[in-house]
DNA sequence: TTATTATATGTAAAAAATACACTAATGCAA
DNA sequence: TTGCATTAGTGTATTTTTTACATATAATAA
């Protein structure tokens, strides 16, 4: 009992994208200028264009958003719940990406579409469009995966940190408390990020010694991070 | 500069399905009986229908090609560059499974599309239509990441089987040997297995203990097993 | 100069991973 | 029926990794 179906899918590419701001890890949501979910907010996304790989889609829907490019993105799960959208069947390719909020101005020209951009508490997120809440927690539970493999936590902070700094961000997205001096010395050993001969100069109290990371390979693996 | 786009995308799930036979991991193929790639090898995989979740289109092509249900599917990456498919743009969200291949019989119905279904070795495989070589190579490379977290390889194995039996599937999928010590060490203490009071008979030589597992909760992340 | 505050550092104990070699049970052949 | 071949099954010592934990240091502000 085949039926032929002559209408095809459509797909969309969304881009759950957090940041640290304020001490509080944060992701970036766009109010909805129209239906369906009108004056919802949601993760940025739109339409993958017939000739456009799905990485360059979602690079592209990052730059609009946010004017950042050269970013750590990756590819997070493909949600394709035929009641997920109404009234139409969208299927829709998700990635996340972790940026530095600093060095970032919130754009968006297609003022068609959207009506705000803003950055949203992950631990307090508005009602959300479509089934972007269940997007966004499984985005989650994949970083904080991807934190044990690989220490794409760097994303988060400035080209020059502490280990304070660093520690502060893998506290954040793990939801845990690190002993810092196990901290410090598992970073350390695993040689990746080089030591600096610069310290904090502007806060109060001793300054503190700076880092960069070196040449960071992402998404190789390379045994265990932090657990 | 943005172009009216009016065509939508055709979406497609390829299912990699992987067993042991004969001692050798396998990977399922089917024959394109059409172009392009007319006689090609192709991993199976067939048309997402308009209202059919993901998952529910995978387990409907491992099924249409397998017979088999019920079995450890997981969605493994869609692959959306816009050349990979002649003269169309076709995205396909690929799944990988695992089997045992003792209790299957292939059929494919659709002779219209496919002109043979067979086991092929994954470390001798032929020229593969499509970007077929790439996700299988990636689906390998993410079952062995599986492995190391969950004991997935049980898949492959009948309802009861000997520790040998086990590590061999690991060792095959990990491509390299391990302790038998230290593995049998490892499996008990994890208490994902549970010992039975019966033993292999047929064959010659010691009989060996059997095993079953018990209630595996796929996907749940308990911590690593193997590395 | 003293109080305050964040930086920075090492060691001991526990747990996990690794390396490694012999005995046990059976079938088969002499 | 004995012993030879073959696969199953077991424990310990060593190394590596992880964890827990407390005090001295460098700067600022009062």
């Amino acid at each position: 009992m085949l039926i032929k179906e002559t209408k095809t899918h459509e797909v969309t590419t969304d881009v759950v994208i957090f940041t640290i701001k304020n001490g509080k890890l944060m992701v970036l949501l766009v109010r909805r200028a129209n239906e369906p979910f009108k004056g919802k907010w949601a993760i940025p996304g739109g339409f993958i264009r017939l000739s456009e790989d799905l990485d360059a889609a979602a690079l592209r829907i990052l730059k609009e958003k946010t004017n950042v490019q050269n970013i750590y993105l990756e590819q997070l799960y493909t949600f394709g719940d035929p009641l997920r959208y109404p009234n139409s069947r969208v299927i829709t390719c998700a990635y996340f990406a972790l940026i530095r909020s600093d060095d970032l101005e919130l754009s968006f020209e297609d003022k068609s579409q959207i009506t705000d951009v803003q950055w949203h508490k992950v631990n307090q997120l508005p009602s959300l469009a479509f089934d972007h809440r269940e997007i966004i927690e499984y985005s989650l539970k994949r970083m904080r995966e991807r934190l044990e493999l690989c220490p794409i936590a760097f994303q988060l902070l400035p080209k020059k940190f502490t280990l304070t700094e660093l520690q502060y961000s893998y506290e954040l997205i793990m939801g845990k408390k690190l002993d810092k001096r196990n901290f410090r010395k598992k970073v350390l050993s695993s040689k990746i990020v080089k030591e600096l001969d610069e310290y904090t100069k502007s806060t109060s109290k001793r300054p503190a010694r700076l880092y960069s990371f070196d040449n960071i390979t992402l998404n190789s693996k390379r045994g265990h991070f932090f657990s």
